[in-house]
DNA sequence: TTGTAAGCGTTATCAT
DNA sequence: ATGATAACGCTTACAA
């Protein structure tokens, strides 16, 4: 059995007060039995019941991590990032991975939140629906604690959002392939969440502005059936045997571009000279493939540490942002020769 | 506020005392009661709170997940699977990152059976050091909660372990390596964890029975700073041009053979004819190279629901398995022509 | 400065 | 079948 504060006390000849002033830091105990209580606690190395102590303050200094599939590379990057910043500020993380059924959303906030977290964090855009319907499980979390979403945003009071600008980052990219001068560029994409449109209008935009005609016949959805990255090559080839033709190569993920370099690749297709390739992500896929693959960086990190600013702040009770937003930056390596 | 229980027994005139019963599905409660209260539990969608649940039942149903690094593509599917797993059996998981820095492991452990976790799961066997001291902090743990280790063993009462034979994976590959014509095998690997030694164990054992004369010349420890897959090409590179010649490469890790083919093709050499490349863990990365890679696959998913029945056994005071062992098996793909 | 006691939201043991 | 009530381990007024 741990020992509990009680046992404390009594072998160091206080009350369970003054214990707890002491594991609290309160001011009000005398030097000598602050000493004399520590070092109980040292020798017995007695750490209190986080449950018990959750009751009283009504906090667990926890923190809920919902998102659909932690072992997908750019979200457990994400996880990894939210839990080391929390730790790092004296929270746990509870890790809850929802898969992208949508319907049980609600039961997994509802679950987490009677673990009584101090507040909610759902990390990927896949959690932001079009609908309001979609998202009134998000409304009713953000009744109870604090909601901070990655890569995404949201407007609700409660609800914080931290996201990269995805639109512009996709925007500059695709300008700059179509100044390099490749005007014919198949767009993959296989995701229709938050960000996936986002990006898809950053390259729509650019397209657009530089006047490329009929860009949206080289625009292709590959379905999320489609996992294996051979099977996705496969389509693209199928895509270009059906008679389009394209020189560059952009990707809503670092997956589908690597897809597209495997095509090259079969048909004979040098990259980047034939064919020029960007990915979304830099994820460590970027550095698997020959030649090395050009990826837009999101900056994860930096929203992740930013994230966790903005929560532990709002769990203290001060005025933070309700949107921060970062831009992205291109990674150039082989795949691109601009 | 969220509802408590004395909310919902006001509500439904009825004593706290039974609203618990209905809560946990006990016997002795009329029908028509049940009902009653069922109702207002659900148009108030109540929910019990976790930490005075976990104060009565001392149990939290809760487990604490330690792994190094949850971004790491080996532990993050570990992770995943886990938790998964976990869920399924109404379990929630408290993911705790480590580092791969020994000396604070105690630290966490403490930390994370403070919150009265009701089982350990240490993931991956880089929590297993060699000196009695360096698992102290096993033993310390296992003195309060079940202690799970993935992908190593420990002996100890309360310690049960899940893993797969790394050694015999790694000396059948080889074997079939060598009885494919190639002797001259460099062996990758960047760990000494526990099963980073099984793996180098099994290698040898290979090499021994079959006869290979100076195979040791060839073993090759990558220093685990270098992260980036050029470096590591480049190190090969160097090791090349020392005059070390090799047809095969057997890795300790994806990553690493992925690094081997990096070096082949930036020397011309062509695999599998020239050098055939043999990775471990079976991970994504074996698609995203050409030819995509060959790798032993060590039935990951397999191993976490065996770990997870355990403990889920374990904890309900049944006798299970102090071990369970599984084998892996060798996925060919491109690069061998075995 | 220190101690006493109420309260946090459950479960479980008694009575009834 | 149901209701009081103690217990779980802690924090925090309030008293001393």
């Amino acid at each position: 059995m741990p020992l509990t504060i009680y046992d404390i006390s009594k072998k160091a000849n206080v009350s369970i007060a003054t214990v707890s002033r002491v594991l609290n830091g309160s001011d009000n105990v005398r030097e000598s039995t602050r000493k004399k209580v520590m070092d109980i606690i040292e020798k017995y190395d007695y750490t209190p019941n986080a449950s018990a102590r959750a009751m009283s303050l009504r906090s667990l200094k926890t923190i809920g991590i919902l998102c659909a599939d932690s072992s997908d590379i750019f979200l457990a990057k994400a996880v990894y990032y939210l839990q080391q910043e929390l730790q790092a500020r004296g929270y746990e993380s509870l890790l809850c991975c929802t898969g992208y059924n949508l319907d049980l959303k609600q039961n997994y906030v509802n679950l987490i939140l009677s673990k009584k977290v101090d507040g909610l964090i759902l990390v990927g855009s896949n959690f932001i629906g079009t609908t309001e319907e979609e998202n009134q499980y998000i409304i009713d979390g953000s009744a109870q604690v604090p909601v901070m979403v990655l890569n995404a945003s949201f407007d609700y009071p409660n609800v914080y959002s931290t996201l990269c600008d995805d639109s512009s980052s996709m925007l500059e990219a695709t300008i700059e392939m179509v100044e390099s001068g490749i005007s014919d560029i198949l767009y993959l994409y296989n995701s229709d969440s938050y960000s996936g449109k986002k990006k898809l209008s950053g390259f729509e935009m650019a397209m657009k502005s530089k006047h490329i005609a009929n860009y949206e016949n080289l625009i292709v959805r590959i379905d999320s059936s489609l996992t294996q990255i051979e099977d996705i090559a496969s389509h693209i080839e199928e895509f270009a045997k059906a008679g389009h033709t394209f020189h560059g190569v952009i990707a809503a993920d670092d997956t589908l571009a690597i897809a597209a370099i495997k095509y090259a690749q079969r048909n004979g297709r040098s990259v980047p000279d034939d064919l020029s390739v960007i990915g979304y992500n830099n994820s460590i896929l970027t550095s698997c493939c020959t030649p090395e693959l050009t990826s837009i960086d999101n900056h994860l990190e930096t929203q992740t540490t930013q994230l966790v600013k903005t929560l532990i702040g709002v769990l203290s009770g001060e005025e933070m942002p309700k949107k921060s937003i970062f831009s992205g930056k291109l990674v150039k390596r082989g795949t691109t020769n601009f």
